[in-house]
DNA sequence: GTCTATATATTGATAGAC
DNA sequence: GTCTATCAATATATAGAC
């Protein structure tokens, strides 16, 4: 966040985003007007104008970086080695997206909230889509090989195990140290095994 | 729907919500304008103040029927029956939030992505997270029996369950018979078990 | 880079006729 | 119960000075 040498505030493009997607996400996109962002900034809303096009180009640029990062998640070296079975894969996927999910908060609550209204978003939701549905094949994988149960269907599975992840986007608090491990743990272990108390028979 | 002798549309305030609330699921609630609401009825705005008396009416309306029936639930005999362990009235509960989340999908799909703007928006929030806290004494309770799995925070565990069962109401089509019951089995399944396959031991 | 002032469009809501 | 016409408030965005 830039300054000026008297300490008067002063603002970047990424700064306005940054603060616009914490408004957007406490209260929604439209919900959010140009001027309540310019109030948080500490400055008026022409001075908003200077540094972005308009409303829908901070959308973009925000839920854009939040994007990359998931895609980032594909390529980590931990999903994409070798030795890795798709269980694991998946399990290192779920554990870089709750990472991803804590680090861009903001922008990754606004992206999973997006219905699509305009083209622009419908592009954007297209976009993450294609994110779900390459961990599906992962899944898909997993059951083929016996690693995953076989009797639910792989989509809708995998829908569901995202969901979970995604769900805590709506409940965690931006600064709270609610433990990032903890909530990690949580949601990889029931991905893998659920609820229920392991049986007995294998202690 | 009533209709009048001639065939021509006619409304109430019942079907008036109905349609409003399919296009604040489709749209979000914000971006739905009560002009569209009247063309999807067939009528013009002023005709919709007729029947309500005003855009936050309609909203307060669905979002209540949907918590009404997400209560109703904690009171079904199969979860209330004294025979029951807390985890089969965690299973019972799931399997009949997501009926509801089924049946009354665009007005759950609402409450569910409500911010709290307004003082009214903030009570209706509140009775949501009484629900909430109400599934995660159930939780509790299974851990403490020793059913289900003690190394979790019971609260993360019941969000992110819960979040899991929720996360339907973003991917389910209204019409589309994508077979309830796989979706229901699938939901408890995880729930209980997770993904990975039963281990060979116990086969 | 930020300000004041304003243009322009949209939208929730109402008045009064039929 | 629905219509046409219109008001009043709000919100995105721009012009031009400092």
């Amino acid at each position: 966040m830039p300054r000026s040498v008297a300490g008067r505030r002063t603002h970047d493009a990424e700064s306005i985003v940054r603060i616009a997607f914490s408004l957007f996400r406490e209260r929604g996109y439209d919900a959010t007007t140009i001027d309540q962002v310019a109030v948080r900034a500490g400055v008026t809303k022409a001075a908003i104008y200077h540094h972005v096009s308009g409303k829908e180009a901070i959308l973009v640029n925000g839920v854009t970086r939040a994007l990359d990062a998931l895609f980032a998640v594909l390529e980590d070296p931990r999903v994409t080695a070798p030795a890795a079975t798709p269980m694991d894969q998946l399990e290192q996927i779920l554990r870089a997206a709750v990472e991803v999910e804590v680090e861009h908060l903001d922008e990754v609550a606004v992206l999973l909230r997006m219905r699509g209204n305009t083209s622009v978003e419908s592009a954007i939701m297209q976009r993450r889509r294609e994110f779900d549905e390459a961990v599906a094949r992962i899944v898909e994988e997993a059951m083929r090989r016996g690693e995953a149960r076989a009797d639910l269907d792989p989509h809708i599975a995998t829908r569901l195990i995202l969901g979970m992840a995604n769900s805590l986007t709506e409940w965690i608090r931006p600064a709270g140290e609610m433990s990032r491990e903890r909530i990690v743990d949580a949601v990889v272990g029931i991905a893998r095994s659920g609820l229920s108390a392991p049986t007995e028979s294998t202690s």
